[in-house]
DNA sequence: CTAGGGTTAG
């Protein structure tokens, strides 16, 4: 056929057919053809496809792209400035957003319409801009947009965010009709200071309650830990949806309640994957593992609902905590095969879910893998690898992580210190220390003082670290008084000892296993009459230390597993396994003390 | 093209 001798298609058949193509476009490269495709139809310009375009650049995260094109129009229309500023705040670029508001207003008031507004408020609060805020406020007014709900309704959210509690009220009571929208953010506001009188004030003011609203009330309560008058509420409400069973759901699971989580959960007429993550959340949240793994298999095997990535992550903690590795792995392959390949939450979930199941070498190879990495993955895998003895690798991953443009924080430097301690760098930890202060500006928390401590006390210099512990701006904790007790034993150090056990009777008058570490020291030592004292000391106080316990993976399952314990059907193979690893060990060189064996069972 | 409600990682 002769393509001549075809007709121009009309304008509105290329329109659309832009339009759809910018839609479906997944790749920046795509993009670049499809920009060169409008250019040479001449419809750069054009009013419908230049804002989509940029739409299109916005969700692949090429602001700068739409950047140019929108810098070659004369004169943009109020879709174009809209589309660009709505592709900023999608990018979490907030200064353009405000920047190209600026420049819009200064242009031609009539370019503003209802549309903009929303977008640049909720952008001056995600960035802290409150001046810039007031002055959209004060825009809003002068262009008449303050009676339209969306633009209201903004502003009540933005005061309210920054607990402008007063001018929130102040717009409020303004609008000349409120909806329940707008009564509802009112609400939310109050909620967020905390004042729940005031919320349920107006709530119970409210002309309209719907569904969402009545939502908004019961988190208000569970967010005050008040699970009583959040049930009652829920009992009360004339219409649930999921997300009301949800919200009660979620609230039993922070607050602890894992009982009444199930009963909920039980009792719920219709389930989502939030309903099933607030399930396997509660029991993860409440330490209860083991039931972390069974809850999520049931949602497998019910199969009605797939998990998310939420669950994903959820089980794999569960799966770190436990040393579930053969589960852990099966999420791994799960994962990539139901798209959360790309997923940053559930990658770094894996690395930290491999590191502390010991397999450094998975670990690496997830982290590696990731083309977006976020601090959490940079501060897992740091912290995976100083853990576990890596701790060249992890002062090296520091470098490389600075090297990357990415800042430390807090976190960053308890790996770091970490490493330092397992490699017995007292020199380099301290002066990582400073430079987390001098260099990165970060204020050592109680966690940083305690590794410090450590780094002293496990290299033996215990007078060091009890200086140091002397010389910390707060008062030092269990944590580090047990880290210091801990290497008194190591270098027999009774003086420090006796003042450390002194200090964490204070703390934690009901933990045994302080009196434990000191009478191994006098026991060490054959310090035997002032063993004899401390065991009548210990025996007075009726607490008897709680055996230590593992968890080993037996199967497809997870055991629990007591020193000396003999309950299990395994047990031979258990004895035998770690008979075998005893003489593994030995032959690098290590030395078993036995005697340590039954301690305090 | 615009407004109010839920979960997840160190």
């Amino acid at each position: 056929m002769n393509r001549t001798l075809l007709p121009k298609p009309p304008h509105w058949v290329l329109e659309e057919k832009f339009i759809s193509l910018l839609q479906s476009c997944k790749v920046s490269k795509h993009l670049y053809q499809i920009q060169s495709q409008i250019l040479t139809n001449g419809l750069e310009q054009d009013q419908y496809i230049t804002p989509r375009f940029v739409a299109a650049c916005a969700r692949l995260k090429e602001m700068c792209i739409a950047r140019r094109v929108f810098d070659e129009i004369p004169e943009p229309q109020t879709a174009l400035w809209n589309s660009m500023i709505k592709g900023y705040a999608q990018n979490g670029l907030y200064e353009n957003v405000i920047l190209l508001f600026t420049q819009m207003t200064s242009m031609d008031f009539s370019l503003l319409n209802c549309f903009t507004f929303p977008i640049v408020l909720k952008s001056c609060l995600k960035c802290n801009a409150l001046r810039e805020g007031e002055e959209v406020h004060c825009v809003v007014i002068k262009s008449g947009f303050r009676g339209n709900h969306f633009v209201g309704n903004t502003l009540i959210e933005m005061y309210s965010g920054w607990r402008m509690m007063e001018a929130a009220y102040r717009v409020f009571c303004e609008m000349v009709d409120r909806n329940v929208v707008a009564w509802t953010s009112m609400i939310k506001g109050f909620i967020l200071c905390h004042d729940l009188v005031r919320a349920r004030e107006l709530f119970e003011l409210s002309p309209e309650r719907d569904i969402v609203l009545w939502n908004t009330m019961v988190s208000g309560y569970i967010e005050i830990g008040d699970m009583v008058e959040a049930r009652k509420l829920f009992d009360q409400m004339p219409k649930r949806d999921v997300m009301s069973w949800n919200t009660i759901l979620h609230g039993y699971a922070i607050n602890g309640d894992v009982e009444a989580c199930e009963r909920l959960f039980e009792e719920m007429p219709e389930r989502n994957v939030f309903s099933w993550n607030g399930l396997i959340g509660g029991y993860a949240r409440n330490e209860r593992f083991l039931e972390v793994l069974d809850a999520f298999k049931s949602m497998l095997i019910e199969g009605n609902v797939p998990p998310n990535d939420a669950t994903l992550v959820t089980v794999l903690s569960a799966c770190a905590r436990l040393g579930a590795l053969d589960l852990g792995k099966w999420v791994h392959l799960y994962a990539e095969n139901n798209g959360y390949k790309g997923n940053i939450y559930v990658g770094n979930a894996l690395i930290d879910m491999y590191a502390k199941c010991g397999m450094i070498e998975n670990a690496l190879e997830v982290f590696n893998s990731m083309d977006k990495k976020d601090l959490i993955s940079w501060n897992t895998m740091i912290g995976g690898l100083a853990m576990h003895g890596h701790g060249a690798d992890a002062l090296n991953l520091f470098c490389r992580m600075k090297n990357a443009g990415m800042n430390p924080d807090g976190i960053t430097f308890i790996g770091i210190l970490c490493a330092c301690t397992h490699m017995g760098l007292v020199e380099d930890g301290i002066s990582y220390f400073q430079s987390m202060v001098d260099d990165f500006s970060i204020e050592p928390q109680i966690e940083h003082y305690g590794c410090m401590v450590d780094l002293l006390a496990r290299a033996g210099l215990l007078a060091q670290a009890l200086d140091f512990v002397k010389q910390m701006p707060m008062e030092a904790d269990a944590v580090i008084w047990a880290a210091l007790l801990g290497a008194c034993r190591v270098y027999k150090n009774v003086e420090i000892a006796e003042l450390a056990l002194e200090q964490l009777i204070k703390l934690e008058p009901k933990n045994p296993a302080n009196f434990v570490m000191l009478a191994n020291i006098y026991g060490d030592l054959g310090r035997w009459k002032d063993l004899a004292r401390l065991k009548v000391a210990m025996r007075d106080t009726g607490y008897r230390k709680i055996p230590g316990c593992s968890l080993i993976e037996v199967n497809d399952g997870v055991v629990e597993f007591y020193s000396l314990d003999e309950r299990r059907p395994e047990t031979k193979e258990i004895y035998g396994a770690l008979r075998g690893l005893t003489k593994l060990l030995r032959s690098y060189g290590y030395v078993p003390d036995l005697q340590e064996l039954g301690q305090g069972t």
